[in-house]
DNA sequence: TAACATTAGTTGCATATGCAACTAATGTTG
DNA sequence: CAACATTAGTTGCATATGCAACTAATGTTA
């Protein structure tokens, strides 16, 4: 088969507009958080809120619940301890883990992102209706199984 | 109003799911990209797209394009500098201006990252309807609107 | 039990990113 | 025309991120 110049029309596929939204939607949540003078990234945030729902996890699974390296992870939690928002402190079970806790500071600030959390979906559902969002939920589903399961040969 | 302890829905919210669904194929992008051995990242495959498309954007445009603040973009194009990649040339008509050009090899190493985005674009939306592909672009526009819309007082 | 393999976490090195402050060129306005 | 304002780009400083190499603790197996 010949290869045409035919052109690769990401502008009209869906990676396009998913990346677009994330990026607007993380935007308007940074700069919501920045509003309320509170000095956390949105990224510590999401740590705060997976702390509060289920608090002494250990590193491995906040990193796994947050689809993140857990390098990565262990540099979020290093800023977060110095900031007094949470702490460490060594798994008596198994040596190697590290529990993580929401110090009172660190719900306190929490209390304070709730409101954002809560504002920042309302507004990017807004519009939208129920059918709509289980439909979006539904096809991203899909899209992710996509990338889970082994990549079929021609 | 009372402020019952109400669980903020995140997790059955739609953010989730397109935050997810972008980290997934972001990983799968880079991932495919290191394994036909080239150096380059995702971020600068989109900029050697973005200047095939149209070669001589100002760095202005470029950041626009990419939706990416101009210090960001001016670091990436460095970096390309560097690889040879691309090149920039001052404006004749506005001396504060750079046009940013291709070099060969730049078209070069385009020319095998099309398969690529091409392969991407084909697993990401392989097991979805046409219906369900403009279902989902349509839903993402209206959540962006809602952020680029001023937000409404209640 | 001793040797090997795996796991949890840290760190070095690389990437990208945004904001704010800055320079140099251009545009505007009294 | 001179003073001021804006614009294009760069740079300092902060953030987050992943991979690979490393340590220390645990698990496995011969």
């Amino acid at each position: 088969m010949e290869t045409k110049e035919t052109s690769i029309d990401f502008e009209t596929s869906i990676g396009l507009w998913i990346g677009m939204t994330t990026k607007i939607v993380d935007y308007h949540l940074a700069e919501a958080i920045h509003c309320q003078g509170l000095d956390l990234s949105k990224e510590q945030m999401i740590i705060l809120k997976k702390l509060y729902e289920q608090d002494g996890l250990h590193q491995n699974e906040l990193a796994h619940l947050t689809f993140r390296d857990k390098s990565s992870l262990a540099r979020l939690l290093s800023k977060m301890e110095r900031k007094k928002y949470i702490f460490r402190e060594q798994s008596a079970d198994d040596k190697r883990a590290n529990e993580v806790f929401l110090t009172p500071l660190g719900r306190q600030v929490y209390q304070k992102t709730r409101p954002i959390i809560k504002e920042l979906i309302d507004r990017m559902e807004q519009n939208l209706s129920d059918k709509e969002k289980q439909q979006v939920i539904e096809i991203l589903k899909k899209v992710q199984q996509n990338f889970l399961i082994e990549h079929k040969p021609a």
